[in-house]
DNA sequence: TTGTAGGCGTTATCAC
DNA sequence: GTGATAACGCCTACAA
């Protein structure tokens, strides 16, 4: 069903169809005529057609939405900020998981190439590749900072530094990191810059996890625990990785935190339920405020350059005094 | 730049670009200018354009993947496998999240219903609107079930009778659902009839609620158990109330499992640390399973009418020897 | 106020 | 083998 066939329907022609369906007909076309436009349009359950809008117009109404890893209950949160602010917009959301931990870890962006297939592009995380640039389609960093590009992201520097003082206050000196390592992804640098601010000094001992997923923490975890010169405290670049250290602890029978600190960031509920400290990160706002600053971008308008997002320190029972001398 | 512009610079019609580039080309255009055709699109960093093709076709290669919460993790890993399949099938995933929780909730399947925005639709959890089945669209139902609808789910009642067993072999004969009251999702019926079977009777307590999140499951499992009469064992309907049972009984001081066992449902991260008895989902499979019954379904050929995953118990230090009387 | 007509970029059908 | 040519459904000057 098509908007001729309204026109049919209504006894008008195409083009007041479209005018009137629009919403550009007040004034140009008859009250009367409107109305009958629009019942017949009603009966025949009539919907524009998405595509040849699009040729037409060159605006999709959709924004594409590249994240790491879907499975990180962290960008299930932004994915809701995102969706919700998307459709308040009258948008849709094209997801693109970019599935970092991949081989293929590149070739999803091309899914959004196509040219015409989305509006605008947020871009989570890491850098994205100079072709994604140069194609000059409206783009939003989120977590990740690049000159001349729009950007959103969380202030990690502060909330690491608050847990670095934390720990330096309650006498840790020889601390570990563990650390995710996803190349391309500044925000982990920033995090362990923070860190070593709030410590006083760097951590003595570092392990990385190539993907932030449970299982690759309780790998690196052992790297840092199982050994005799193991560190009095532990922050994590992320919850999934602290809740990993817990277990690990746990595993070896090592008391948190009598002998023992762990920190983690994002405040998911894998460390909630483990009263693990953290730096609370809002996902879901994060996820609203960088789909508005595209929309923003989409409309012309012109959104703040670079934002930066609270990220709190959330102190809880795993963090304690350093143990005396064993 | 256009099929026009390559046909151009190649000095060919623009058909034969079209041809060319589609692959249809073989044995119909000269090798010669086929070569020409590429390397002239190469150059010009030729994109055929989405809506136009679209608008020809009548296909978008894009599939509509609708979701209750994003914010469960259990969503997170499915869309791993659902986008991971899609792209195998080179097709783009267009995401909507349902929010069953909020208000709005019948609205976001308008988001999809735009004609020729998707080819096909992969329904999660709820049963869908009528007008859904009227439009006619190649729809996979997930974790429900419908006549005349290509469906898959996890055999849920398997899982829970194992669960029920389990616990009536311990010696629990008083024992709480914490059930999750999300209107219209049928495996949350099924789950309840699993169990009962299991157990050899209903549970004599029951607590709803009515979004699937460690908050609602926190108030819902204080219901169960700040009681005098409380249950020897709970069971919920999903891992994120369950871990909620074990915070609420760890702040009333009951001894998990010495005074009260804990089961849930998906095998999520939440559960794993906490060590909880549960139902494993394997919720990426479940995504991959689905997408390529959508495939199937939209390359005209007939993919199993239901399929049915298997949920296995996963039984682990949360469950217990029923308390003797108190 | 209304209708006519052109074109967005593709694909696919047909004559050549 | 090849290249015009006609849609696909919509929007929007522009003419009536």
């Amino acid at each position: 069903v098509t908007s001729k066939d309204v026109a049919a329907r209504a006894g008008v022609s195409q083009s007041a169809v479209s005018l009137v369906l629009s919403g550009k007909g007040a004034g140009r076309v008859a009250p009367a005529k409107a109305a009958a436009i629009r019942t017949a349009a009603q009966e025949l359950g009539y919907r524009p057609n998405v595509a040849a809008r699009t040729l037409r117009t060159g605006a999709t109404d959709t924004v594409g939405l590249v994240v790491p890893d879907v499975r990180n209950p962290f960008f299930g949160a932004l994915l809701r900020g995102a969706q919700h602010a998307a459709r308040a917009a009258g948008r849709a959301v094209l997801l693109v998981d970019a599935q970092h931990d991949a081989a293929d870890a590149t070739a999803p962006a091309d899914v959004l190439r196509a040219s015409g297939a989305v509006d605008g592009l947020l871009w989570f995380g890491r850098l994205p590749p100079d072709h994604v640039r140069e194609d000059r389609i409206p783009l939003v960093l989120v977590e990740a900072e690049l000159e001349g590009v729009t950007s959103v992201r969380f202030g990690v520097e502060d909330g690491f530094r608050a847990i670095g003082e934390h720990l330096r206050d309650l006498g840790h000196r020889r601390v570990g990191a563990l650390r995710a390592k996803v190349p391309q992804e500044p925000t982990f640098e920033v995090r362990a810059a923070g860190l070593e601010a709030g410590l006083g000094f760097a951590p003595q001992l570092e392990a990385v996890a190539p993907v932030i997923t449970l299982e690759a923490g309780l790998v690196a975890a052992r790297e840092l625990l199982d050994r005799p010169d193991r560190p009095t405290a532990i922050v994590a670049d992320d919850d999934n990785l602290a809740a990993a250290v817990v277990l690990v602890a746990r595993e070896l029978g090592i008391a948190v935190p009598g002998e023992l600190s762990v920190a983690g960031c994002d405040d998911l509920d894998v460390v909630r339920v483990l009263d693990v400290t953290t730096v609370r990160l809002e996902a879901e706002e994060l996820g609203r405020v960088a789909l508005e600053a595209l929309t923003a971008l989409l409309d012309g308008e012109d959104p703040p350059a670079r934002q930066v997002l609270p990220a709190v320190p959330v102190l809880r029972g795993s963090t304690g005094p350093a143990p005396g001398p064993r």
